[in-house]
DNA sequence: TTCTAAGATGTTTTT
DNA sequence: CATCTTAGAA
């Protein structure tokens, strides 16, 4: 099991004696030294599976780390083992412990969006705004869960007029939520770290629990996070931790790289292990990896180096613009396949942000390359998705308002605004949700007996669906219900075209598919895990992937910068390397420039043999088109590494195609 | 209450 | 440009 390491490696895995940091530079082996440590943590140290959490950030990491403690661990001995994602551990813990923490079993998970429109409504009703300002109040919400901070606090430290509206938006959101029985995201972790603080007793069944714990990416972590993993540990320091701050890409969502220093100040007994030899990358790869992120301060010095030879110099393309740079990557892709004799699944194309992937998309259909997306809200943001979502939700916790209002005229059951505002003030004042004014015998006085009756057959229904989904097979209730609201009639009537209508009605099938797939799994893992909290899963998105992945197939796959992070390809494409686009617009602005060299450093260090950079001299935005500059990480990177194509003749073309469409502006001005 | 059509508005990254 | 919002008519 150890041979397969270098002194390093084994010396991070078998140091089980205290706290330990592990410094692991791209493509050093940071999985290898989790999963064998896990193994050997269960082969060597005789501590069980059940005893032993690793968490990590993605749910493909999480994934795939299972897989590979899998074929080191056969299946009776890793039986219990907790490998998970942060939120997932929170959602169980929560889940186990809802009582204490004064929620209702079933309680809703509200996700990015479900967060964001609740907000909408509140600003909307109590205060008066309607500039974009809603995802700015989100944010800063979402980073005081994550600081630990309260409503109250909030509003204390609040040091301006903005500042003091978020923070009222916060109370207001958080007791809504109360209300609704719903979590959101951030609580995941907040709610644990509270129910620890505040109750001994509970945290140290949990310490009994967890005897050993393993994070990955440990400079992702934010500090309620960190919190959480240090009250599971204790004084024990049970605790290995994997981290690189070279690949912190999550600060904009709180995470707090500085953790790593954090750690040894915590833990004074904290060990150290550096893993620099990188196994991944050919040494020009590597080199230009290195020499790009050597722009950026570091906390701790490591030189990362490669015997996988030298390798091909990186290209870099430029194209006209994003058309002709899709279409230039996938015959690329396809004339690389013959050459080198490789799989479509070797081919990873990476990108900025998830628009991108759309004439990328385009063009794979066009030259019939089989790809994969991974990644990115689309299934989730789906109205057929939301709204079974919706159905779902409210059927195992009717106190979701946010459901209701979803579900109620999804199909038409003829209450509109009007009424649903009456129903709302009439619910509020009673201090209960909407679904159980709809049975309460006051609202004749509001609502006319045809509303009246209307809400109530609503409210029957969905009575009658739950008892169904309780009493029979969740899952064939489930199904019955679908049918019975005749959603596929809706979605035939509702969509442009029949095809459209059969694709939104297979989408449906897929999310029952999983729920009742993760309905299953769950149930092998935990006796007592039911249909809610498969529901609850279904909102962190763990399983569409799972799915996905099992027919792994041979498709050239297509993702984020950040949600390649982690993963490795023979052949990597990055495209989009444009001021603006790779130092994104906004991260310019507000001078993040660090990350987002971290983040092409990620892109980088991706790839295994070849590496090809691209960009676009114009891009189309809004509808119109833009010139752009190369990125300037282009120039950071060692010229004599690099193989341009492309470069000189652009300006001129780019020059005459921009008089070209100043003509036409004009000429539409003038109404010609 | 629902449907329609013009209008505005906006694209970072994830659980 | 593509989606979502809003205003006005049926």
């Amino acid at each position: 099991m150890l041979s397969r390491l270098n002194p390093r490696q084994r010396e991070a895995v078998e140091y089980v004696g205290g706290p330990l940091l592990v410094l692991a530079g791209a493509g050093s082996g940071k999985t290898s030294v989790i999963t064998t440590k896990i193994a050997y943590l269960i082969k060597e140290c005789g501590i069980k599976a059940h005893k032993i959490a690793a968490v990590t950030f993605t749910n493909k990491a999480a994934r795939e780390m299972k897989e590979r403690v899998g074929k080191l661990v056969q299946g009776k001995e890793s039986r219990g083992l907790t490998v998970s994602t942060f939120h997932n551990l929170g959602l169980n813990i929560i889940r186990k412990e809802h009582k204490t923490l004064g929620y209702k079993a079933g309680f809703s998970l509200f996700d990015d969006q479900d967060t964001k429109s609740l907000i909408k409504d509140l600003m909307h009703k109590d205060f008066q705004t309607d500039a974009d300002i809603i995802g700015m109040v989100q944010h800063m919400i979402s980073n005081w869960k994550n600081d630990l901070i309260e409503p109250e606090q909030a509003l204390g430290l609040a040091e301006n007029d903005k500042e003091t509206l978020a923070a009222a938006v916060y109370r207001e959101y958080d007791r809504h939520l109360q209300a609704y029985n719903a979590v959101d995201f951030d609580d995941l972790i907040r709610l644990p770290v509270r129910l620890f603080r505040d109750h001994p007793d509970i945290l140290e069944r949990w310490q009994n629990k967890i005897h050993y714990m393993l994070v990955d990416e440990y400079q992702d972590t934010n500090v309620s996070q960190y919190l959480l993993v240090k009250l599971i540990i204790g004084y024990r320091g049970a605790l290995t931790v994997v981290g690189d701050d070279d690949q912190s890409i999550y600060a904009w969502r709180g995470a707090r790289p500085e953790n790593l220093v954090k750690l040894g100040e915590d833990f004074p007994s904290l060990r150290i292990v550096k893993l620099e030899q990188n196994y991944r990358s050919t040494s020009l790869i590597l080199r230009a990896a290195n020499t790009l992120i050597a722009n950026n301060p570091h906390v701790y010095e490591k030189t990362l180096w490669s015997e996988m030879g030298q390798g091909e110099q990186i290209r870099v393309i430029s194209c006209r613009n994003e058309d002709a740079e899709a279409e230039r990557v996938v015959t690329e892709i396809l004339t690389h396949r013959i050459k080198k004799d490789a799989s479509y699944k070797d081919f990873s194309i990476l990108y900025r942000g998830n628009h991108q992937s759309r004439i990328l998309e385009i063009k794979l259909q066009a030259f019939q390359v089989p790809y994969k997306i991974s990644g990115g809200t689309s299934f989730f943001a789906r109205h057929e998705i939301k709204d079974i979502m919706g159905y779902l939700k409210i059927l195992v916790n009717p106190d979701d308002d946010n459901a209701f209002l979803r579900v109620i005229n999804m199909p038409r059951r003829e209450i509109g605004p009007s009424t649903l505002e009456k129903l709302g003030t009439y619910a509020n004042q009673r201090h209960i949700s909407m679904f159980h004014a709809c049975s309460e015998l006051g609202l004749e006085q509001s609502l006319s007996e045809k509303q009246v009756d209307k809400l109530r057959r609503f409210n029957h229904w969905l009575e009658k669906t739950r008892q169904r989904c309780y009493q029979d097979d969740s899952i064939s209730a489930i199904r019955e219900m679908i049918h019975d609201i005749d959603y596929e009639g809706w979605l035939h009537q509702n969509s442009s075209s029949p095809q459209v209508a059969e694709r939104r009605m297979a989408n449906v099938r897929i999310l029952v598919d999983s729920l009742q797939d993760t309905l299953k799994r769950m149930q092998d893992d935990d006796d007592s895990a039911s249909i809610e909290d498969a529901i609850a899963r279904l909102v962190l998105r763990d399983m569409m992937e799972q799915q996905a992945e099992e027919d792994d197939s041979d498709r050239v796959q297509l993702m984020t910068l950040h949600s390649a992070k982690g993963l490795e390809y023979p052949h990597v494409y990055i495209v989009g390397m444009e001021e603006d686009l790779l130092p994104h617009r906004n991260s310019i602005d507000d001078g993040n420039i660090e990350e987002e060299r971290r983040l092409a450093y990620v892109g980088i260090t991706r790839a295994r043999q070849t590496l090809t950079l691209t960009m676009a001299a114009q891009r189309k935005q809004f509808g119109e088109m833009l010139n752009c500059t190369p990125s300037r990480f282009l120039d950071e990177l060692p010229p004599e590494d690099l193989a341009w194509e492309g470069k000189e003749q652009e300006p001129d073309k780019a020059k005459r195609e921009r008089g070209r469409a100043a003509l036409d502006s004009l000429k539409k001005s003038l109404g010609l």
